[in-house]
DNA sequence: TCTGGTTATATCCGGCGTGGATATAACTAT
DNA sequence: ATAGTTATATCCACGCCGGATATAACCAGA
């Protein structure tokens, strides 16, 4: 299984954002402030989904965003891809049991 | 925000799985035995749970189950109720924005 | 232009949590 | 009786995380 942190870098790069820091804001906007990947967490994740080949560096960011010399961009790999999506998979079974057991609606 | 551990028990707790054992069954079931809390990991969940009064022990177990002396059982107290619930709210819009990346239909 | 605030990446340390193994013992079925 | 399962508990080594610190590029306004 993903660790926490490792999942939202997927989530976050599958929803398209492509640099360290953005991923950063994503995490924090999607749980309301609660959950924040500070740079320890976040620069080191990433360095090990590299290493574990499920996110891979792009040379090219986004051509309509200015030029950032200090961004560096990223990709899920195929098997990123397929991680991140076992690993929502599991937790849309979760969220059923919570609302089964009546802790959401 | 809580462990993975400490979500599937607590989640396993309100979904009525009153002991330890029958946690761990619960987590390996809804996880298709792709998880599974070993003892390890079980037991010092449970007891750092309690400790951070989200889980009570319970006196008596199921009363139609029989009598097995090894068996612990365990509730929710309150606080547990507000976090599992505030952890499955979080789950949802992961799952949502997962959704929304086209990771899962 | 220079200055302060923000964006962006990187690394270190201490501590917490996990996996896997091992142990013990009570239940259950044959 | 005895073998397999159920059930709880503890240990060690390792991996991951939070928080702090560092560095530097970008940008807005004075």
């Amino acid at each position: 299984m993903l660790t926490a942190a490792g999942f939202h870098v997927l989530l976050a790069l599958a929803s398209g954002r492509g640099h360290g820091y953005a991923v950063m804001r994503f995490v924090e906007e999607i749980s309301g402030g609660a959950v924040k990947l500070r740079p320890g967490t976040l620069y080191r994740t990433i360095n090990r989904l590299v290493a574990d080949g499920l996110v891979e560096e792009s040379d090219a960011g986004d051509p309509a965003a200015p030029h950032d010399a200090r961004r560096r961009y990223y990709q899920l790999t195929p098997q990123g891809e397929r991680a991140a999506r076992e690993e929502a998979e599991l937790m849309t079974r979760l969220v059923t049991a919570a609302r089964e057991a009546g802790l959401i609606t």
